[in-house]
DNA sequence: TCTTGACTTGGACTCTGTCCATCGTAGGAT
DNA sequence: ATCCTACGATGGACAGAGTCCAAGTCAAGA
């Protein structure tokens, strides 16, 4: 069904009821889930798939490049599956909604030479924080 | 001695020993030390110091805006004290180390309405990441 | 110096995530 | 269609980061 599914086959992932679970579940836009409530959203569906199950499904999916990890709050990391379009996030102060936005321009770019004390930057992650029109 | 403890005290934060060191230790610029390393410092000068209580500490430096709590890797946070200057970070990504970076312009500004989905967007955090000239 | 409310303590607890020995199974080989 | 086996799943123990609480202590104003 899904062009992530395919890939993952296509690309010698194993496939098990498990995996394919998990990746279902990440199906979407604006979806950034917790480990905790992907696993929720699996057992739903395969009621004995185990937590130690779903944390390495979603590390191998970052490992692929087909997941994204992000912590905008200290507390759980979320996981993105947005990953083929470079983009930034949009959180909500109070509710902690998030929403991705893609701005113009490139955001490396924004960083003068000499503000860089001989690092190699080759990544920039932008976090805009806010009240979403629910909370304002 | 620091104009931080001369804030604090003036803005009637009770002063004792304890919160006296964890404001020392915090002092000076590229400074971001984790809650634990906070208390390593911390118990060289007060040995029966507690952990608990540098978590108070600096939960109450973050409300009173004195210290910037920063997450860059989704483990353990890290406490800025340079936060009377806006300024982004330079994260390496083998090694850890963080540095203070202040660009030009301001990226709030970098979003486009269309792009706020409703939001009211009150703050931006940058992490530029690569590697720096020791790990390069 | 006294008093009192605010601060500190340390241990128990929660949350998030990792590790590991054992069991089960996907998918190639026959 | 069946068999094999290496890879994946399981769940319980463990670890790291942070919070909570009841009891004891102390800063600073009266």
């Amino acid at each position: 069904m899904s062009d992530l599914l395919e890939r993952l086959r296509a690309r010698g992932w194993r496939m098990t009821s498990q995996r394919r679970v998990v990746a279902e579940v990440l199906d979407g836009d604006h979806v950034h889930l917790t480990a905790d409530e992907v696993h929720a959203r699996a057992v739903a569906r395969l009621p004995e798939i185990s937590r130690a199950t779903v944390y390495n499904a979603l590390g191998e999916l970052v490992s692929l490049g087909e997941v994204i990890e992000v912590s905008t709050d200290g507390r759980a990391k979320r996981y993105d599956p947005n990953a083929h379009r470079p983009h930034q996030h949009l959180v909500c102060s109070r509710c902690g909604t998030i929403r991705d936005v893609h701005p113009a321009g490139d955001p490396l770019t924004d960083l003068p030479a000499e503000q860089r004390f001989g690092f190699t930057v080759s990544a920039v992650e932008v976090t805009y924080r806010g009240l979403c029109p629910g909370c304002a």
